[in-house]
DNA sequence: TCATTTCCTCAAAGCGCTTTGGCTACCCAC
DNA sequence: GTGGGTAGCCAAAGCGCTTTGAGGAAATGA
C-alpha cells in the first residue's frame, strides 16, 4: 500500500493525502478525518526511504559502534545507548548504528554521514586532537560530541563531565585523609577523559609537592580483568600506594578483588575512589565495602544528548551548545585515614 | 556531489557511471577505471536513501530495543549487539535500532518493517505464544528469531540454545551431589527461556520424585539487585534449599552477595549453578568462589545471527533454518556435596 | 558490399514521497 | 454586479538512484 493507491482509493490527489497526513492547514477537516480513517484501516505507513529522499530528513541519529573480534563488550556503551533510546522513543526517532573497527572511526563516520541515512551524528570515545572533529565541522549536519577533545579548539557542540575537577576533588579528599602515595588506574591513554582525569590528579598532588610515580599509573581497557592485573602488580611494589583512583567501577571491580586476595582491608589498609557512571549492573554501594565515588550518570547523558540532537534536527534548538556537568563526590566506606607508616 | 554531477564531469551518462560502480560487465575497462578514479578524487558516495528507493535493498538489519524510563539496562542486550556488529562490519551492513516500550513490541516491529528502512528483521526476548511471530510470517521479509516461542508452531527460522537440557543437566548434577532442596532464580515468567529452564529443572527433579517448592521459585528481572533480594528471602525459609539454580550470572552476582552476607560458604553450605552468557564483564571464574555454570556465548549467537540474516538478504542462504545450540556444563567450585542434615 | 553480431553507451521511466504553483469555487464588501 | 480574498484541492516537478529498452559504432561474416 503506497500513497498513490491510498489516494486513488479515496478519490483524492496524492498532494491532499500527504498534506492531511502531515498536518498542513489547507485541508478540510472532514477530508483529513476521512484520510486518517483510511490509514487506520489499511495500515498504510509512508515509505521512509522515499520520505527521506523527498525531504532530506530521516528521523534518525547516526552513531558508530566500535567493535572488533575479540574486543570486550563495553558496558558503558550499552548504558549510554539505553539513555539515548529512552529519549529517541519519545520523538519517534531511531538510530542507525554502524559497526566500525576502532582504527577506522573517521572513515565509518564519513560513510554514515554521506550515506543520506541520518540527520545527525553523535560521536564519543573522544581522543586528544580528535581527527573526527574537522570532518564533522565540514559536514553541515548537526552533530554532538560526548566528551571533548583536548588539544582541539573547543568550538564544537559537546556534552562532557568535568573529569579534571572530579579527580582533582577525589585526590584532594584522599590527601586530606593523610594519603601520600597514590595510584591511578586509568582508561586508554589516548582518550580525552583519561588525560583530563590524570591532569586532575596531577594538579591536586602538585599543590602538595607530590607526584604520581610512573609505576603507579596504568592506562588499560576498562575491564575488571585489567583492574585485577594492574592492581596485583601495584600491590607488589616496595612502597605500595595507600590511595587508589579508578577511572571506572568496572576497573574497581578487579582492583578490589586483587586487594581482597592480598588480604588487605579496603578503607583501612588501602583507600579507593572510583568514577561511577551509574551502571545498572555495578552499583558502588553493592561492593562488599561500599565504594567512594565520583558520580555522573551515563544514561542521563544519553537522554540529554538525544534531546539536544533531536532539537538540532528539528531546528528547535534552545539548548546551550556546550555543557559541562559537575560530578558528585559520594563518600562511602572505601576511603579512610591513611594507615600509619 | 551526486550521480548526475559526477557523470556530467566525466562526460558519461548516469547509467554508465552507475553500472561502472556496481560492477556490471557491459562497461569498458578503461571507462570503469576512469569512473573509479573520479570517485576517489571527488569522494562521491551514493545516497543510500535513493539507492534504497530504487533497489528496495537497504543493507541494514532492523531490531527493536526495549527501553523505558527507569528500566534497567540489559547487559545481555549489549553483549549480543557486539556480536551482531562484529559480523555486520564484515559485510558493510548496519542496524536500524528502534527503541520501543516493552509493551509495544509488536507495533514497533511493524513500524520498522513497513518503514522501508530495513531488509531483514531480528527479534529476541521471545515470549510464550509470541504475537510477533504471526506478524513476521505475514511480512515477506527475512527474519530470524533468537530463542523460540513455546506454544507456537516451530515453523520459523530461529537460533536458540537448549535451555531445557542445560537446566536439566545442571539439576541432575546437583542431585548426584546429594542435594534435595532446590531453588530457581529465573527470568520473567512470560519469557520463553525462563519457561524452558524451569521445565528442565522440573523434569530432572520429577525423575527422583521431587518438586520445586513454590516459595523457592522466583521470576524477576535479571539484575543483581533482584538476585540479592530473592536470595535473602529464600535463605530465611525454614528448610532452606541447599542447591540454587540461577538463570544468569547477573542474578548470581546478587545471590552470592546474599549468601556471603548470611555467612554461608558457597560450595559447602550451599551450592549454586548459574547460566553463563559469557558476558565480558562478569566471568564466573572471577567470583570469589568460581561458579559452576551452563555456558553459551551470547556474543557468538550475535555473530551467527548476523551471518544468517545477511545471507538471507543476499539470497545466499545455505544455513539450516533452525539451530539449537547445546550448552556446556562447566564445573567449578560453587558446587559441592550436599551438607549433612 | 551489406547484413549481422558484439561492445559500449544512452535516454527515460520509475521507486514513493513532498512541495511548488496554480486553479476553482465560493464568500464578502463596496 | 464586480473585484479581491480565501478555502480546498490538484497536476506535476523533483529528490538521487537503478534498470529497461534502444541505438550507434566497430568488428565480423557472407
Amino acid at each position: 500500500m503506497n500513497l498513490k493507491q491510498l489516494s486513488q482509493m479515496l478519490g483524492l490527489s496524492q498532494t491532499t493525502v500527504s498534506r492531511a497526513l502531515n498536518g498542513y492547514p489547507e485541508v478540510n477537516r472532514e477530508t483529513r478525518e476521512r484520510v486518517l480513517k483510511a490509514v487506520q484501516e489499511t495500515g498504510y505507513r509512508p515509505n521512509k526511504a522515499a520520505q527521506r529522499l523527498a525531504t532530506g530528513k530521516a528521523g534518525s541519529i547516526g552513531l558508530v559502534m566500535p567493535t572488533a573480534p575479540g574486543n570486550p563488550t563495553d558496558l558503558h556503551f550499552g548504558e549510554f545507548l539505553t539513555g539515548l533510546g529512552e529519549e529517541a522513543l519519545r520523538h519517534d526517532f531511531h538510530f542507525v548504528v554502524t559497526p566500525a573497527d576502532p582504527n577506522d572511526e573517521v572513515g565509518a563516520l564519513k560513510r554514515l554521514a554521506v550515506s543520506g541515512n541520518v540527520d545527525a551524528l553523535f560521536v564519543n570515545y573522544m581522543r586528544g586532537h580528535d581527527p573526527r572533529l574537522d570532518m564533522l565541522k565540514s559536514l553541515s549536519m548537526p552533530f554532538l560530541v560526548h566528551g571533548r577533545s583536548i588539544g582541539s579548539e573547543p568550538d564544537y557542540p559537546f556534552l562532557d563531565i568535568d573529569n579534571e575537577a572530579a579527580f582533582y576533588d577525589a585526590t584532594k579528599l584522599l590527601l586530606q585523609l593523610g594519603h601520600r602515595r597514590f595510584a591511578l588506574l586509568n582508561g586508554p591513554m589516548y582518550l580525552d577523559f583519561a588525560i583530563r582525569r590524570k591532569n586532575g590528579v596531577d594538579a591536586a598532588l602538585a599543590e602538595r609537592g607530590l607526584a604520581l610515580d610512573e609505576a603507579c599509573i596504568s592506562h588499560t581497557a576498562m575491564t575488571d580483568e585489567q583492574g585485577l592485573l594492574v592492581m596485583e602488580r601495584i600491590l607488589q611494589l616496595d612502597k605500595r600506594p595507600t590511595a587508589i583512583l579508578c577511572s571506572s567501577t568496572v576497573l574497581a571491580l578487579g582492583a578490589v578483588r586483587a586487594i581482597n586476595q592480598a588480604k588487605l582491608k579496603l578503607g583501612e589498609d588501602i583507600s579507593l575512589i572510583a568514577h561511577d557512571d551509574v551502571l545498572t549492573l555495578l552499583k558502588p554501594e553493592n561492593f562488599t565495602v561500599p565504594l567512594t565515588t565520583t558520580r555522573s550518570s551515563l544514561r542521563a547523558a544519553g537522554v540529554r544528548i538525544a534531546e539536544r540532537l533531536i532539537a538540532g534536527i528539528k531546528h528547535t534548538e534552545t539548548f546551550p551548545e556546550q555543557e559541562l556537568w559537575k560530578t558528585e563526590l559520594i563518600v562511602r566506606a572505601s576511603t579512610g585515614v591513611a594507615p600509619a607508616e
